[in-house]
RNA sequence: GGCCCCGUCGUCUAGCCUGGUCUAGGACAUUGGCUUUUCAAGCCAAGUACACGGGUUCAAAUCCCGUCGGGGCUACCA
């Protein structure tokens, strides 16, 4: 059997979440890790989806598992799709091992099941949850360890055809040998090995003839021909009995390796009420893919150099199961920041648009500013050049594509006036309004085509010189009467995204306010 | 309680397998500086870590043992 493995199968490697309504960034880096772990090895990744609770299944979240996939990047080659653009979207599926929707293979389970009953290696329980849970009491009050005590094992032929007879639910349980021990090499942890008088006799089908997750999983695994099981670590203590079905079954196990846990700021098991959990929270607040995806991959795995910033072309290049660290990830905000802020300040112009436009869409101001535009012949070109510029602008200071909207405000409207903010320093408004007077005149002087970054630096500059004004006297109360601000872009910049109407417009009115403000 | 996993700066980590080059490297964050009209970006700099104890060894972050600490699992959830 073993030598068998020296064939080297093809690889192939499946996601299997619940759809529990949203997908868990702990699920996006499994699937993750699985989708680089498929391409680096021209393998195959398949996406299952494990909906054998019937209490916890989730109305579209199969399709919001599938939609959050495909926001990421990780193309799935066999599993359920989606299809249908505008409005209606249906599933199909692709691969030849489905269907990948557990809830719809119930009965390739049961005759495994009952392959398992023939062989002893399984057996019924008719045990109530009420003896169960007393029986767990008992466990803990004497100190031992909770675990099924094997009753039913011991029902003779008879009595067991007398309860089903008699109608008495019932669920499967898996017949744990009382000797030995069970172990396995994890691709992660190296040797790990459980005694067999500690495995519980897991119960491998319930009462409402749903499969566990240890059924199924094994089951499909085998069926699937997945050679690597890569999951959370959280399944590490329940890889035994797997392992055991697997014998039971004479099927040759898969290769584990079980990833380290994404944890809290406080090392617990990363959970909804400290923060964001759900991918497409993450989605909402305007972090890039890329920077998202990039950013998980090395919480828990690192290439063996200084680099961090990797495509998935390179990470899927670069990975390794070996170089997957052991020990849990605490998810660090504070790092996907700068690390999304650096993919956006990457973005060409175009790009930038084109990934800020549904955050600045949904921003009723903006939208707003859009039908302005829209009424004129060209509007939508005009209206695209604007955003581009204001952009471009605010690219280098710009996070979250979430906050966008608010950044920009200014641009789009006239900001409330701000007479205590307008004097630089301890500049009488005396002289911070004459400053602006002189330089309105100025502006006016000026060329609607003189209205560029670049231009307006070194005119205004030139006349700064000349007229041996200071530097802070006037720039600081110019872009806060652009602005309104006390920071912002630099003035020249947000004068030239404004035009040279609006500039002289808001200068004039904050010159206006110093004087009903003094 | 039982079983299992883990333990290098605040956080992500390099180094550990194949002891010396580690007075422990990088990144984020923090602080200071430069630039400067604010903010941001950029550049420079600083502080902060081998959980503890015992071995082995000429030499241990690296090997061994123990302690402590943290986490996961312990459902007819996955």
């Amino acid at each position: 059997m073993r030598g068998e493995r020296a064939q080297k199968k093809p690889v192939r490697v499946r996601f299997a979440p619940s759809p529990t309504g949203f997908l868990h960034i702990g699920g996006l880096r499994t699937a993750l890790y699985n989708f680089l772990f498929a391409r680096k090895h021209g393998g195959t990744f398949i996406l299952r989806i494990e909906d054998t609770d019937r209490t916890r299944a989730v109305p579209g979240g199969v399709e919001n598992i599938i939609q959050t996939l495909t926001w990421a990047g990780l193309q799935y080659d066999e599993g359920p799709f989606l299809d249908g653009e505008n409005g209606k979207q249906t599933l199909y599926e692709k691969g030849n091992c489905g269907p990948y929707i557990q809830s719809m293979r119930l009965p390739t389970y049961k005759t495994h099941v009952e392959e398992l009953l023939r062989k002893g290696s399984a057996y019924r329980c008719f045990c109530t949850p009420e003896r169960l849970e007393e029986m767990r009491q008992a466990q803990m009050a004497r100190k031992e360890p909770t675990m099924y005590d094997g009753r039913c094992k011991k029902l003779s032929g008879e009595e067991c055809k007398a309860a089903l007879q008699q109608g008495t639910p019932f669920v499967i349980r898996l017949n744990v040998p009382e000797e030995g021990s069970t172990e396995f090499v994890d691709r992660i942890h190296g040797e790990v090995r459980f005694k067999n008088r500690l495995i519980d006799d897991q119960v491998l089908l319930k009462s409402d003839g749903f499969p566990t997750y240890h059924l199924a999983n094994v089951v499909d695994d085998h069926l699937m021909r997945i050679t690597h099981v890569i999951r959370g670590e959280e399944w590490l203590p329940s890889t035994p009995k797997h392992l055991l079905l697997y014998r039971a079954f004479g099927w040759e196990p898969p290769e584990f390796a079980h990833l380290p846990l994404l944890l809290n700021a406080d090392r617990s098991k990363l959970s909804k009420r400290q923060g964001d959990v759900a991918v497409e929270d993450y989605a909402k607040k305007g972090y890039l893919p890329d920077a998202l995806v990039n950013f998980v991959a090395l919480l828990g795995w690192n290439p063996g150099s200084d680099r961090e910033v990797y495509s998935l072309k390179e990470l899927a290049a670069a990975f390794s199961l070996p170089r997957v660290n052991k020990s849990g990830a605490v998810f660090n905000v504070e790092k996907l920041d700068w690390m999304n802020g650096y993919y956006i300040r990457q973005l060409k112009p175009g790009d930038l648009v084109r990934q800020a436009l549904p955050y600045l869409l949904h921003a009723e101001l903006i939208r707003k500013e859009g039908k302005r535009y829209m009424a004129h012949e060209n509007g939508e070109e005009l209206l695209m050049k604007k955003l581009e510029t204001v952009l471009v602008v605010e690219q280098e200071r710009i996070v979250r594509l979430g906050d966008i909207p608010h950044m920009t405000e200014f641009f789009f409207r006239l900001p409330p006036p701000t007479p205590d903010l307008i004097p630089w320093k301890d500049t009488p408004l005396s002289v911070t309004k004459e400053r602006l007077e002189r330089l309105s005149e100025l502006l006016s002087s000026l060329p609607t085509k003189a209205f560029t970054e670049k231009e307006l630096e070194k005119r205004i500059k030139a006349w700064l010189e000349e007229r041996k004004f200071g530097t802070g006297e006037v720039l600081w109360p110019m872009r806060v009467a652009l602005t309104g601000r006390a920071a912002s872009p630099g003035p020249f910049a947000v004068a030239a995204a404004l035009g040279k109407e609006e500039v002289l417009r808001r200068i004039a009115r904050a010159a206006k306010s110093i004087a009903s403000h003094g």
